[in-house]
DNA sequence: CAGTATCCACACTGATACTG
DNA sequence: CAGTATCAGTGTGGATACTG
């Protein structure tokens, strides 16, 4: 029997979720996967995502060092989005949630249970 | 190489989401992994939570199928929170996560660099 | 191309007080 | 013991408009 006063994992917890609480933070890192991007290619893939709000979370991803910013001194500006070591070690975390996701969606459909929005 | 248009994860990803949002959901699944548990029991487990604030969080919760919500028709009341088995197959993600955030604070630590708060 | 600056609306959190 | 109801403060996301 596990025992702990939950002061001895929020820390862990909340910082784990600090990253996660950004409505599209974790679809970022997913695409940032595959190898630097620029800012408008990440932006085309997304839907319902303007540019502004993905600006703000980059910047909040990379003060959490998730991503790093690599800014190329020329015209037109080229600035190049990357995942750190931290960033990729959330991969597997984040495909097992995507997972889950999928699970959960089939059990309702199974279930017949329609899934809170 | 993955192209996916964000359209075609969005569901799995705001599924997923959606467990994670709440400031508590995470730990209270967590301390729900031991088995069930009576509400004010569960509520000790917490510093800085509040009475009515668990209740909106464990509604949440069973709305979402995650867990599983037992009165017993007793003077006084007792009721008792548990896991469903969708609620339980969110163990290793959310094992994962911690660990990370662990890992996370490590490496903010070894580098010098304060993290986010 | 890749931003920044405002502003607003909304949702979520938590405090407080009351109930069966 | 285990809730519900109400309300106020806060922060986040998104729309819009402007810049180098």
């Amino acid at each position: 029997m596990i025992e702990l006063k939950s002061s001895e994992l929020t820390c862990s917890f909340n910082t784990a979720q600090k990253v996660l609480s950004g409505k599209w933070s974790l679809m970022i890192i997913f695409h940032l996967m595959n190898g630097p991007i620029r800012f408008n290619e990440l932006l085309r893939k997304f839907d319902g995502l303007t540019h502004a709000s993905l600006t703000k979370q980059l910047r909040q991803l990379e003060n959490f060092r998730l991503i790093h910013r690599e800014v190329y001194n020329q015209v037109p500006p080229k600035v190049e989005y990357s995942l750190t070591d931290l960033g990729k070690k959330l991969y597997p975390t984040i495909i097992g949630l995507t997972d889950w996701g999928s699970e959960y969606i089939e059990h309702c459909k199974i279930t017949e249970a329609s899934w809170p929005r």
